[in-house]
DNA sequence: ACCTGAACACCGTTCAAGT
DNA sequence: ACCTGAACACCGTTCAAGT
């Protein structure tokens, strides 16, 4: 059973020694190049010049490795995010926008961020939405659950946007699937699908991010729908 | 290439033939059983007396075969939905918590229900989101967007509440995972984490139900903020 | 049209053995 | 402490052959 996290303290040993750090990096681009299915311990290992066992002793399994590949990525959101902000809500929705943005360049990142973190940058997510949200004005016994409902909305409703879903391979663009999708639209009994029947235009034509946003507006609409301004010291 | 639904029109046939509802009927079982991992062609030809080249006749792949007994799930949410709605914003309420409730008894599916619907009981979800938007006195040129908004918060967030992501196994339960992420929680940085630091007790005690109807709440809410009632006919 | 089952081309993971 | 690489125990999927 390793255990191991890195290189050791001392910083020594040989320059391209083996560290978790060095190989969830090459997972991540192994992952960019061939998906999730892509990735395998072998061809991982052949990149890294080792064999698949050494592998092993830096982490604990595949699973373990894709959860810290996609933090890794959700980890390049907080380098965008400006950090600075006037306004609690705007700043919600800027660093929401900004995880968006991070795990749209790696789809298959997106469904392997987990909500309840415990990885570091899923866990400093969490929590400067919490810090943000203690700002609106909001009770406090209103800001745990409202933080959460952000953070899920965040990285669910990105995965779901995001990730390919029944993908037939990743040689389908998401704009072919779209336009796919929209012609069966078109197929389907007006009588019993009156709304999508109706609306194919507008799933051919829609952007993903403004999506993402709209949604998001919605949620942060409620917020300040319900949040008592806070009182001036 | 079989491209087979399932049984002949005359109905005939030996009664323990194979058709795509059997085979997905059972895959949901063996998916409850033993998750996703478990669910093996060798073991569900098993099960259904059969080799494991059969159910390639009826079912493309092990992807396509997930996807629908995810949305056999989906539609059992139907099933609990009273679908009578006086208002159109309790209507969406009721729609999206069964839902929930649905995927929430097989937590495997929640994850492979996808927006873009493109199969039965996914199109059928968001017909009805669609046909209550419309109902709600927006803006037509939003049902769209609003829509697929309130969608993607119903399948992403119930995804990613339910999922059990980077679970240790299925042996642990949700209970002890929430218990041992809290106590992971109490052991960070006070300085580096303020938020999570404060909130140990609320994640430990939080009910994931509750979790989900905060925020759709908050997305109802920025709805009704935002929507001008239907002017009389 | 539909089913059979052996075979192909892989996987993740382990572990004795090395340094 | 960390790496090697062969070996184990599986997979999904295909396909010639049957009925």
């Amino acid at each position: 059973m390793p255990r191991t996290r890195g290189r050791a303290p001392d910083g020594k040993g040989r320059p391209d020694a083996l560290s978790q750090e060095v190989i969830v990096g090459a997972a991540v681009a192994l992952l960019d190049e061939h998906g999730e299915r892509g990735l395998t311990f072998r061809l991982l290992a052949k990149r890294l010049d080792t064999g698949p066992g050494a592998l092993y002793w830096h982490v604990a399994n595949k699973d373990e490795l894709v959860a810290l590949a996609a933090d890794q990525v959700l980890g390049r959101a907080f380098v965008a995010d400006p950090h600075v902000e006037e306004d609690a809500v705007a700043g919600l929705r800027a660093l929401a926008v900004a995880v968006f943005d991070a795990l749209d360049l790696h789809p298959w990142a997106a469904s392997h961020v987990t909500a309840p973190a415990t990885l570091e940058n899923a866990l400093r997510l969490l929590d400067r939405i919490g810090t943000l949200v203690a700002r609106t004005g909001l009770p406090a016994e209103r800001h745990f659950a409202v933080s959460t409902a952000i953070s899920y909305y965040i990285t669910g409703v990105s995965a779901e946007i995001i990730a390919p879903g029944l993908s037939v391979g990743t040689d389908t663009s998401r704009a072919a699937f779209l336009t796919r999708t929209a012609e069966h639209w078109a197929t389907l009994d007006p009588a019993e699908y009156p709304f999508l029947t109706g609306t194919t235009t507008d799933l051919r034509d829609h952007d993903d991010r403004d999506q993402f946003t709209t949604g998001l507006d919605l949620l942060l609409n409620g917020l300040s729908a319900t949040a008592v301004p806070r009182p001036l010291a």
